[in-house]
DNA sequence: ATGAAAGCGCTAACAG
DNA sequence: CTGTTAGCGCTTTCAT
């Protein structure tokens, strides 16, 4: 392999007749250079195919134009999806992406923020930790490495965080089936112990509660994330409640289920009448991650959280704390957005 | 902020009582060094929490443990299982990641490919690139960095390639149709301009040849990728082929569609014989990217891509490309795994 | 087997 | 406005 000569910006300042600094000083735009000098060293460095080495001015002391990215589960579509907008939008700003992947473990955390942390990024997001302990954000404070939390719900008070607005979706929803004329709203799926179904449930419970209406506990139906478990719980929940007349679902997968449940319902009853109730009374309302396209072939109405743009907003914000060294801490939230079949 | 001071090999150095080209020597286990000196320098390493600034490691001409990925699609579940396969791989080896998102358009490959390069990345992984010139192997090699391909079909010829064995996978679901009893098999979705769709329908044509059944091209539907599309497809389909007794489905969404086609097929008719022979009687096999687990609640057949598999082999082969001067270049396939109902 | 010394390419004082 | 100079943290001959 022939090995190229790498140019530096020392061949650039022979090239222009000037000397290294001034190169620098070009690149960076900081000193005051003459428009004239500005102008013979820009050609130069045009001519020459000049590209700035970044890990040399990282390790003299200037930006590395990296950031570090922490990310819990890349293959869950809304981490994809926030990846993707988090990385698209950093490299419009000429920057790069440092991917970790899986953030679980808070002592494997550390250490990956050390491993960062030496590498020299500019800054640092971790995307869906929870339960983070203090020493990362000191960790990082101490180099004056601007920390940013992205996650799914409220677990961080003292960091700087964005995280969806599970509460607003949960009203978003309910309100949107209440105006529909829905009174009798259950809910379907997730586990009691997150904290994402807390916010949510919390936001369902508090809407039902300010339109007066009747909120049951055993509405609200714990389920894990499988379509069969979906559609034999909401199978069960109409059996048993069959005054019902919506159902809103924790995700897509306990969606479809539902879904499913509804059709099979009404078909086991073996009389049409029956199979109309079901498929026709029952709505189904549910929270998504994915992009609003993939939704459009079910009966559903969709909260689609915007993972995307939460990635656009990190990479603001991370940017905006780069910047500007005393910006305040803070948490942001992200609002969902409604989603109906076309 | 108070900005720490940072732990360098020098620290490690005055801590142990050696110099730093020993401390040097134990990191990069090069040197011929006496196992009570490299006792003394890891205990002092671990002491004092010392990392390695790999971007000083590679400025001087040693190794920066960061591998470049150019994903097209974060967003599509087969790039984000990859994606996340490799990281998972490449950190289990203590190496690091580069993500650059969106490599669609040649011009930007090369620009993007220039970035990592004076990032002083060990290796260069692109993951979707499709139509790639043979300029960016030429600059990759210039430069003496390994670069992989990884893609959903066979697009480059001459560079290092690692690719799903489409073919493979479509004569496997044929295989198991054809073993199940069908003879008369369709096929519904992808479009014709697609290299990956006509791998796949290479080898259930083959296939269907091999066995010595009818191969129709009218069977062979085109589609785009919505499932109230594949559902009408699949409608128009059997009313003007009643005979059909099995369809394989491009991907996911078509075969989600196609199942609901067969419903609502069924349910049309409005008698009860017609429901249970759409049902009971069409097979539905599919093409899919998603982890096994997320599949197992329709009667399809799934051929998986093993997407995570394929980043691990991809850590794999750059870092072999990396350690090994002289690797051969090559193409390497990946076969599919078949999955049902369980 | 280990130490001394010379940079990698760049930036940031400070001079001029 | 621009040049000189002194390193950032590490690897790597070349001595010892």
């Amino acid at each position: 392999m022939a090995h190229e000569k790498k140019i530096t910006i020392n061949d650039v300042a022979l090239a222009a007749g000037v000397s290294t600094s001034t190169v620098s000083l070009v690149l960076s735009g900081k000193g005051r250079i003459s428009s004239a000098t500005g102008q013979r060293v820009n050609e130069a460095i045009e001519q020459l195919g000049f590209v700035r080495n970044r890990q040399a001015a990282a390790l003299r002391g200037g930006q590395s134009g990296v950031i570090g990215l922490i990310v819990r589960d890349l293959a869950a579509p809304f981490y994809a999806e926030l990846t993707a907008g988090l990385t698209e939008a950093l490299e419009a700003q000429g920057r790069m992406v440092f991917l970790l992947h899986g953030g679980r473990q808070g002592e494997h955390l550390l250490h990956r923020l050390e491993t960062l942390l030496n590498q020299g990024v500019d800054g640092i997001i971790i995307a869906g930790a929870s339960g983070v302990d203090v020493g990362l954000c000191e960790r990082a404070a101490q180099k004056g490495v601007p920390l940013l939390f992205a996650s799914r719900a409220s677990y961080l008070d003292e960091a700087d965080t964005l995280r969806p607005d599970n509460m607003q979706a949960a009203q978003m929803l309910t309100e949107h089936l209440i105006r529909r004329g829905h009174q009798r709203i259950a809910w379907l799926g997730g586990k009691s112990s997150s904290l994402t179904r807390a916010e949510r449930v919390g936001g369902y419970c508090a809407t039902l509660l300010k339109y007066g209406l009747p909120f049951h506990s055993d509405w609200v139906v714990e389920c894990d994330n499988s379509q069969k478990l979906a559609a034999e719980a909401i199978g069960a929940l109409l059996r048993r409640n069959p005054t019902i007349s919506a159902v809103i679902c924790y995700n897509e997968t306990i969606a479809m289920g539902a879904w499913f449940g509804l059709l099979r319902a009404g078909r086991q009853s073996g009389e049409g009448s029956v199979e109309t109730f079901f498929e026709q009374q029952v709505a189904l309302a549910a929270f998504a991650d994915l992009p609003e396209n993939a939704l459009d072939d079910l009966p559903i109405v969709w909260a689609v959280t915007p993972a995307r743009e939460m990635g656009y907003m990190l990479a603001d914000r991370i940017l905006q704390r780069i910047e500007k060294t005393e910006t305040p801490l803070g948490q942001q939230i992200m609002s969902a957005r409604l989603v109906r079949q076309k």
